[in-house]
DNA sequence: TCCGACTGTCATAAAACTGTCACGGAACCG
DNA sequence: CGGTTCCGTGACAGTTTTATGACAGTCGGA
């Protein structure tokens, strides 16, 4: 999954640069061009970052700060702060009110790119490196691969996504139903069966070479990413 | 058996909108216009799902979202919140106090019966109970799995519902129908002795490997999850 | 346009699970 | 002690649910 960084300032060109350049590296993303639409961006689609000017109207850099880490769901969000220079005080204020690292105006593109990386490394560790491991299995969500044992697995779109949704809640135990609405999306008109076939391929794939399964079967209730049936 | 949605809405036009199109996809609706109402009305009959206007007449829909979190019986009520455009920082409040999704009105209907449907598949392992112990059992509902002394154990549906129920009653001694009612469901229609069955399947796959007996029968009453007497 | 990869659906086979029964043994009663 | 009542078991057939293989339609390149 891309990570997804959301950018709260409201000088338009500043926008379109750092959107230009981050997505160019990858990411997803989205902007907000005052506090109050940084909130509401926040909850509406919670952003794995955030790079936040401290210069706002409306609210400030570090009201928005503040408040975030006042929530339990955003405690944890990485924040970096856009200060100007010479805002030296408020820059001290920017890390005392909880932001992860800051950048001074004006910075280089590959400055802010790097920052962010180091951050997400450091916050979110599966989304910086872009893998998710489950046992043997590893998924490179960046490269967009997967391996067993170190050997390299070929999935089809569905059967990574599947598998991708699986690894994120290893273990849990998701209906047909509900795979269909998280992978397929919510408005997916698809026969439940259908998961089924995807199952299948997927089982196909992973144990090619006959290794144990590593999908377990819950009669009634659905599907799991587990080593272990019983 | 059709799900019961609880409208909660003060604006009359919107809530027969809601109805309409809920009633339309197969769900059971009712109504309250305020807060009181609406405790009330969960109170009468518990709902499968409440769809909660924000702004409400006497008691906000925060407040009553609080408040129903606060019971454990309706802890695990999915609860979707309905705001306003603009209301952001309402909506972050919302999620905060425990409601599960979010429509920002205007809404179209099939947007909210979409949502509806998927939280209502959801698991909801967060806010309701997710595991069970009981001694050296352990029973977790998100994994759909059942260990004993750290080994898992399979079980069929069946044999997981009740255990379920034991479980979440330790020790207290269910009579047949009890159990009839509370696992096979109200309208079932099956040979009370059935349970006899399922008892012995359930001791069976818990005892797996000589271990002492869970199950305690008590002779003309029922069953119960306890140890042996003495 | 042709081809290969990918998807969604079916029909059918294969498992897993259920509900009942009959029988035998255990518990309880006087 | 008998006589009853109640529970534990093993077997079994019917049902439900899942696995599988096949197939046609789509889509996006070569």
């Amino acid at each position: 999954m891309t990570p997804h960084i959301l950018v709260v300032e409201d000088e338009a060109a500043l926008v379109e640069l750092l959107r230009y350049n981050l997505e160019e590296e990858g990411f997803r993303v989205s902007a907000a061009a005052d506090g109050e639409a940084a909130l509401a961006a926040v909850a509406e689609d919670k952003p794995d970052l955030i790079v936040l000017d401290l210069m706002l109207p409306l609210i400030s850099g570090l009201e928005i700060c503040r408040q975030l880490r006042r929530r339990p769901e955003t405690r944890g969000l990485p924040i970096i702060m856009l200060t100007a220079r010479g805002e030296e005080s408020d820059r001290i204020r920017g890390l005392d009110s909880g932001a992860d690292d800051y950048v001074t105006k004006p910075f280089s593109p590959s400055e802010l790119v790097a920052r962010v990386r180091a951050v997400l490394r450091r916050a979110r560790p599966a989304l910086a490196q872009d893998s998710l491991g489950y046992g043997e299995l590893v998924m490179d969500l960046a490269k967009r691969r997967v391996t067993r044992e170190g050997r390299a697995i070929h999935l089809s779109p569905t059967e990574f996504r599947l598998l991708q949704y699986f690894m994120e809640h290893p273990g849990r135990v998701f209906s047909r139903e509900q795979l269909l609405d998280a992978v397929w999306g919510l408005d997916a008109e698809v026969e439940p069966r259908t998961v089924d076939a995807h199952i299948r391929r997927l089982r196909k794939a992973l144990n090619d070479g006959g290794k144990a399964d590593l999908i377990r079967t819950e009669r009634a209730a659905g599907y799991a990413l587990d080593s272990k049936p019983y």
